[in-house]
DNA sequence: CATGAAAGAACCCGAGA
DNA sequence: TCTCGGGTTCTTTCATG
């Protein structure tokens, strides 16, 4: 009854590859592409946000752009078992990191941190050391990205509170 | 080419926030929101994405519903100096890397990779250490997130080749 | 600010359980 | 028949010169 036969055919995936490639495209002009009318193209993408499918839609930023331009990876150590809910707690307070997930390996938890600058990160790490059941951090600085960027968004999906956002 | 002296007030800010979080949202709803018409919101919209500040509009997919279940971070060791440029192009020759960065720390470069199940990272894991100067990985599997996942696609924006994707 | 295009709602059609 | 997808038309709203 549950884990539904699953509407999910071959134009759905067109449908999303074209949202994703441009989620301002008109249903119209997706339409014609794949051979369906724009009405026909709206209600699937209708269902597909029903189902949980698409998520969302949202602008790609540049996060330099926005004043985040130091960025790190952070494995987190705990003291004993460490509950994911507390964990996921501790997470929220700090709306530098951008993700977190809890990984094999020796660490309990990976996370993504952005910051302003050096300084920033140094003073996010030292809040997050604090934190009750933190053993200890090893931290990996980000030097340059291999690929495109993809969307991922800045921390609070916002501007760092104190920075002079300049472009570049 | 830019790093200009920056045309970027408050106002521009709030279109992003705005974007961020809906990307298909009017630009008459947001120009009410922060009290601007239409037309202006969408010359600011213009700009930013000509300068570069805005990078794209892309929908959010859930991974899993396109068949993408399992996700890693693999550390890459590289035999003597790596160059960048060498690295960027074999990042490039497997499509479920999703991402990839040099970082500090021993490793040389770091990887997050898509893969539709834990055999199919398996084979993706022995294709990129055969390519030619990779020296030794170390992978770290991700269990569970503990932030509501952000945008960041499956890999080359589609659905793994021969999966049978379902929802949930 | 005016014009053409897109979104959205109401309705109809046809195939298959 | 009833349902599920698709198409058609019409009105309102939006994008854009």
């Amino acid at each position: 009854m549950n884990s539904r036969p699953a509407p999910f055919d071959d134009l759905d995936r067109k449908i999303l590859t074209a949202l994703m490639a441009n989620a301002r495209r008109s249903f119209a002009e997706i339409g014609a592409e794949i051979g369906l009318s724009a009405t026909a193209v709206k209600r699937r993408v209708d269902r597909l946000r029903e189902a949980g499918v698409i998520t969302g839609f949202t602008a790609t930023v540049k996060p330099s752009a926005l004043g985040w331009r130091t960025e790190a990876y952070v494995e987190v150590y705990c003291e004993g078992a460490a509950p994911p809910r507390r964990l996921a707690e501790v997470v929220r307070n700090h709306p530098e990191i951008t993700a977190a997930m809890t990984v094999t390996g020796g660490a309990d938890a990976l996370l993504h941190v952005r910051a302003r600058d050096v300084a920033h990160f140094e003073e996010v790490l030292e809040r997050i050391r604090t934190e009750p059941f933190i053993r200890k951090t090893i931290s990996v600085m980000v030097l340059s990205h291999l690929l495109p960027e993809s969307p991922e968004a800045g921390a609070s999906h916002a501007a760092p509170e104190e920075d002079a956002a300049e472009l570049r």
